[in-house]
DNA sequence: CAGGTGACATTGCAGTTGCATCGTAAAGGA
DNA sequence: TCCTTTACGATGCAACTGCAATGTCACCTG
């Protein structure tokens, strides 16, 4: 075995590159001598890492979904012990919605790969997982009586929100807004925040 | 003058050719030479037509606008004379979802499109355009008492459905479901459709 | 019946794309 | 020490890209 190399590292190296490219070009400006420079590398160690290109998106999409989960965690983490479920869930939310300019980087990134696998369904079961499993978990805390519709309405809202805000239709302020006033006639309550 | 042409006519049909590739192999397929096979046109008809492809782009998106809104126009105007405002807000919503196999490629295009303008950011104000204009109707037919948070929530609602709807997450019956339980707490009549 | 103008079609060009190929250097086990 | 295996870098190639340039008709006006 020669060499030793942190192949991981290295492709998380050479994602993040195409993640940067992809946020501020789209990703149709996505391509390999691209993505090498931007990462400061050779196009050929990129090829080297992933053999076609299809591999090296999948794989950033892998890790744009990871990243997000471990957004999830960490937000959901840092409210302690029991947290009552209205907290909870806007918590969750509002670490997935773009709301500052960073987390607008991923979104865009996120957005450009929803388009992509609107058209190339390769990677579509992965995320219908995700979501599914974010439904599943949302109608867990959603107040009984409340059917999957429910939790499957506010994951759609979330969704929109994030778009709108990647469009500029919508401030962060207004989309918190609005999500605190759908938390509100979910749980019925006027917002005890 | 000679020849006399209907040039909008020409330009639709490269944009309805443009729609077709970009529904079916996504917007970085879209090419002078591809879209003027698809439209079964030589690609200098294209260029005669559109002098660059960012103006294609352009007038494409505008089409797609465009269409959506005759798309709410006529569902609405089904309805008869004035239909209860639940009613007619889930006629409206439901018109711009992409529910079946034929909307869903203009969903498609359109998702593409707001990827593109997520980055190129040229035409983003005429979305937003959309959006407000949207936003005040739906606000002003809501319950009185409901915010401009309630609207945006709504319309949020309606896009991350939609978005969920082509990533093949929700069925149409579920997002139909997802829409009236939204709609039920939004009026608080436990739906009498 | 000129002839100018608009409606195309063809061709060419420089640049970029994904990918295959080849070369080489270094590391570690034998 | 050799020598296989890995890790690249460089180069080449066919296909494609947007666009400019040029050509060729048909039409309408004078």
């Amino acid at each position: 075995m020669p060499k030793k190399v942190d192949h991981q590292q290295r492709r998380t190296l050479i994602a993040d590159a195409l993640m940067r490219v992809a946020a501020d070009q789209g990703l149709e400006a996505v391509s390999l001598r691209h993505v090498a420079t931007e990462a400061g590398v050779s196009a050929g160690m990129v090829q080297h890492y992933f053999r076609t290109k299809d591999e090296m998106m999948a794989f950033a999409l892998s890790v744009v979904r990871e990243r997000s989960q471990i957004r999830v965690t960490e937000a959901v983490a840092g409210l302690g012990e029991n947290p009552s479920p209205r907290l909870l869930l806007r918590t969750m939310i509002a670490a997935l919605l773009p709301l500052d300019e960073h987390t607008r980087d991923d979104g865009r990134v996120a957005l450009a790969f929803l388009a992509y696998t609107a058209v190339r369904p390769s990677a579509a079961p992965s995320l219908r997982e995700d979501t599914a499993q974010l439904t599943a978990f949302i109608a867990s805390v959603l107040p009984a009586g409340r059917g999957d519709a429910a939790a499957t309405g506010l994951l759609a809202l979330m969704e929109g929100l994030g778009v709108h805000l990647l469009g500029g239709q919508y401030t962060a302020e207004q989309a918190l807004a609005a999500l605190d006033a759908h938390l509100d006639l979910l749980f019925g309550t006027p917002a005890t925040t």
